[in-house]
DNA sequence: ATAAACCCTAAACCTAACTTTATGTCAAGG
DNA sequence: CCTTGACATAAAGTTAGGTTTAGGGTTTAT
C-alpha cells in the first residue's frame, strides 16, 4: 500500500495530477483512511494503464468509462477488448502517419543540407524526385503521398 | 493566386484557422489588395510545412519562428536544417514510443480475449511471460521495458 | 437595388488537462 | 508548545490552439 506521495514518486507524476485523476473517477473504488488515500496494487496497475490510454491518445473522460467497465468485473471484457482494439487500430494509424511526417522531415534535412551548398535554391527549387538520391526520393515520395 | 476560402477548400481546414494562423505570424509577408488576403504559392507551400510541423510535434510559436528565417533568405540554411534535424529526431523517438504502446494494446487485445473465454481472470492474473504465445510475449515485453 | 455570398477585425469564448492558491487537519520531532 | 511536513478540499488560474460572435465592407446574380 502506498501513499499518495509515494505513488507520485514511482511514477514520476505530480500530488496534484493524481489527485485531479481521483477527482475524475480514474480510481472508482480506492479505499481511505480517515479521508488518506490509499493506492493499492490495484491503483498501481491502474496508473499504468492510464499512462498506456492516455499515450494511445484517449481522454481522460473515455479512460474513466474504461476504469468503470473494471470495476464492474467480468460481465464487461468485451467492451474492454473493444475498446483496446479500436486503440489498436488507431494507433497503427498514427505511426503510418508519423512515419510520413518522418520522411517529409528526412527530405527537408537533405534539402536544406543542399542549399547550404549551393548557397540558394535556384537549382533545388524546380528539382524533380528522378534526380534525388534513392534513400531522399523514396522519402519525398511516401510523404507526399 | 488563391482567396482564404479557396485555400480552407483545399487543405480543409476552417478559414477562422488561416486567419488565426497569419495572426500568429505564419505568413510573415502575405500580400492583400484592398484589405483581402492574397494566398500566393508561397503560402501554399507554407501551410504544406505547418501541417507537416504541428504533426511532428512543434508549437506554432516556433513554426513562426521558422517562417521567419523563410523570409530571411539564404543566410539562415543552417538554423532552417538544425530545426528539420531536431525535429526528425523527436519524431524518431516518439515512433518508438508509440510501438511500444502498440505492443501493450496488443497485449492488452490477448488478455482480454482470453479472459472472455475463461470467464474470469484467475489463469491471467499471476501469467508469466513464458506461459504467453510468442506473439504476445514480445509484445508484453516490449511493452514493459 | 437588394439579397446572397464573400471578405474583414477585434474580442470574447471554449476545451482539456492540469496547476496553483487558499485554507485546514493531523502526527512526529525538538 | 510549536513548527515542519504530509495529507486533504474547493475553487480559481493557466495554456495552446483554436472557434464564435458582433459588427462592417464589397461583389455578384437576379
Amino acid at each position: 500500500m502506498y501513499t499518495i506521495g509515494q505513488v507520485s514518486q514511482l511514477f514520476e507524476l505530480p500530488v496534484s495530477t493524481l489527485r485531479y485523476y481521483d477527482k475524475e473517477g480514474l480510481f472508482p473504488d480506492m479505499k481511505r483512511v480517515s479521508g488518506i488515500r490509499q493506492f493499492d496494487e490495484k491503483e498501481v496497475e491502474a496508473i499504468r494503464v492510464i499512462e498506456c490510454l492516455k499515450k494511445s491518445g484517449m481522454e481522460i473522460k473515455d479512460i474513466k468509462q474504461f476504469m468503470e467497465w473494471c470495476a464492474q468485473g467480468p460481465q464487461t471484457y468485451p467492451q474492454r477488448r473493444e475498446l483496446f482494439l479500436k486503440r489498436k487500430a488507431y494507433v497503427e494509424a498514427e505511426i503510418e502517419r508519423m512515419q510520413q511526417v518522418l520522411d517529409m522531415l528526412i527530405f527537408k534535412c537533405w534539402y536544406y543540407g543542399e542549399a547550404m551548398r549551393d548557397g540558394d535554391e535556384t537549382r533545388l527549387q524546380p528539382i524533380k524526385p528522378e534526380d534525388m538520391p534513392e534513400r531522399i526520393r523514396q522519402a519525398y515520395e511516401n510523404a507526399h503521398r
